[in-house]
DNA sequence: ACTATTTCTTGATGCAGTTCATTGGAAAGA
DNA sequence: TCTTTCCAATGAACTGCATCAAGAAATAGT
C-alpha cells in the first residue's frame, strides 16, 4: 500500500547499515511518519525547539542560519536518502537558533524526540545505527571545516562541484554561495572565469 | 592502586552520561590502556590507520592537516578530559590524512579499535554513550564552522577565547592562528589592537 | 501572455587578511 | 653558560573577496 512504498526507502537506508529483523521494520513504519513540505515551507523555525528528525525521500532541504546584519547562512543541504535537523536543539530540547525549510516541494519521513527516544529503547539496534550515521555526518562535516580554514573559494567551490554536482543545476546560485561563505557576486565571477579559461 | 587512580577520570566521565554498573566499570578498567605521550610525540601520523580512541587525562593534544604548500591546519585542540580521535579513519580502516601530536606531555588513555568493538558488544550501553558523546562533538562542530563561514577574524579570535581560555595561555599563538585560519603575523595585530583599544 | 519577483552578471571601489622580509626576545638543549 | 631554535612583533606591498549600484535574464504567479 501507499504508507508501506513511503516508507521503503528509509527501510532499504537502515539495511545497508545493519540488516533489520521483521519487529525493527515494524517498529520504524509505526514511528516514522511521512510529511510533505511545499517549496519555501519552513521544517524548523528560529526559536522553536527541534522536535522532529528528518529523512528525505523526495525533495530537497536547507538549514540556514540569519545573523545580525540579515545574512543568511547555509550550514547543509539535503537531498533524497540524507538526514536533517539540528541535533543540538534537538536532544537538548531547546530554541533552534537554526532555520531548515523546503527548496523544492519536500517529502520526508520523521521521527519525533518522544518516539526516538522510545525506538532505542524497544530496539537497542537503532542506538548503534543512529551512532554510526551521526559519525558519518561528523567525518563531512569536518572535511567541510578543513576546506574552509585551508582553501581558497574557488578551490571550495570546485569541491563542492564534486561533491554535490546532482544538486548544483537544482539550487540557485545565491544560495551556494551561501553555503559556500561567499557572495553570489563573487561566485558569479568564479564561474565566469572557469568558463573562459579551461 | 596506580591503574585506578589513572582510570578514575573516564570513568567519572561516563559516569556523567550514564550511570554503570560494575561490570560495565570492570570493562572499562580492562579495555583502556594508559599511554603517555612526550611533548612533540606523534599520537597518529599521517599515512597509517588510525587504530586508538583517545581520552585525555592530562596535557594537551592538536590534530591538524599539512597542505600541500606545507601549511598545516588545525581541526582540533584537546585537553584534559576530551576525546580525540580521526573518527574517518578509525572507523573506515583507511588511512589517515590527518595527524595528531602533543604540545604537552600528555597522558591519555586509549581503546583500540577492536576493543572498543568487543566494548559495543559486550556492554550495548556503550552504543548509546558513545552516540551521545559524538552529538556532543558534532554540535560544538557545527557551531564552529557557522562562525567560519559567518564571522571575520576578529569575532572568531574572541569567541575562541571565549570557549578556550583555559588553553590560550598553554598554546602557543602560532597555533591558536592555525586553528582560527588565519596567519599568525595577522593574530599578532589582531591582539596589538585588542590590548590598545579597551 | 504579462507582470512581478527573483536570480545572474558586470563594473568600480575599498578593506580584511596575506606574503615576504626583518628584528628582538624567550625558551630549549648541550 | 653559550648556542640554537622557536616565537612574537611590525612594516610595506599585494590580493581575495566584499560592498554598492545598476541592468539583464530567467522564473513564478495570475
Amino acid at each position: 500500500d501507499i504508507i508501506h512504498s513511503q516508507i521503503q526507502p528509509l527501510l532499504d537506508y537502515f539495511q545497508k547499515v545493519i540488516p533489520l529483523s521483521n519487529d525493527e521494520k515494524q517498529l520504524v513504519t509505526n514511528f516514522f511518519k511521512p510529511r510533505l513540505y511545499r517549496k519555501k515551507q519552513y521544517v524548523l523555525q528560529e526559536g522553536d525547539v527541534c522536535n522532529q528528525f528528518n529523512f528525505i525521500v523526495r525533495g530537497c532541504l536547507r538549514m540556514y542560519k540569519v545573523d545580525d546584519k540579515g545574512n543568511t547562512h547555509i550550514l547543509q543541504f539535503a537531498a533524497e536518502n540524507w538526514w536533517l535537523s539540528n541535533i543540538g536543539s534537538f536532544h537538548e530540547r531547546k530554541p533552534s537558533e537554526l532555520n531548515i525549510d523546503a527548496l523544492e516541494d519536500t517529502m520526508v519521513l520523521q521521527i519525533s524526540h518522544e518516539n526516538l527516544l522510545l525506538l532505542y529503547i524497544n530496539a537497542p539496534k537503532f542506538d548503534r545505527i543512529f551512532r554510526v550515521l551521526i559519525e558519518n555526518s561528523f567525518v563531512s562535516l569536518q572535511k567541510r571545516l578543513l576546506q574552509n580554514i585551508s582553501s581558497t573559494a574557488e578551490e571550495r567551490y570546485n569541491s563542492f562541484l564534486d561533491s554535490y554536482l546532482h544538486l548544483t543545476n537544482r539550487i540557485p546560485q545565491t544560495q551556494i554561495a551561501s553555503f559556500l561563505g561567499i557572495t553570489p557576486e563573487f561566485l558569479s565571477r568564479l564561474r565566469n572565469k572557469q568558463t573562459k579559461k579551461p
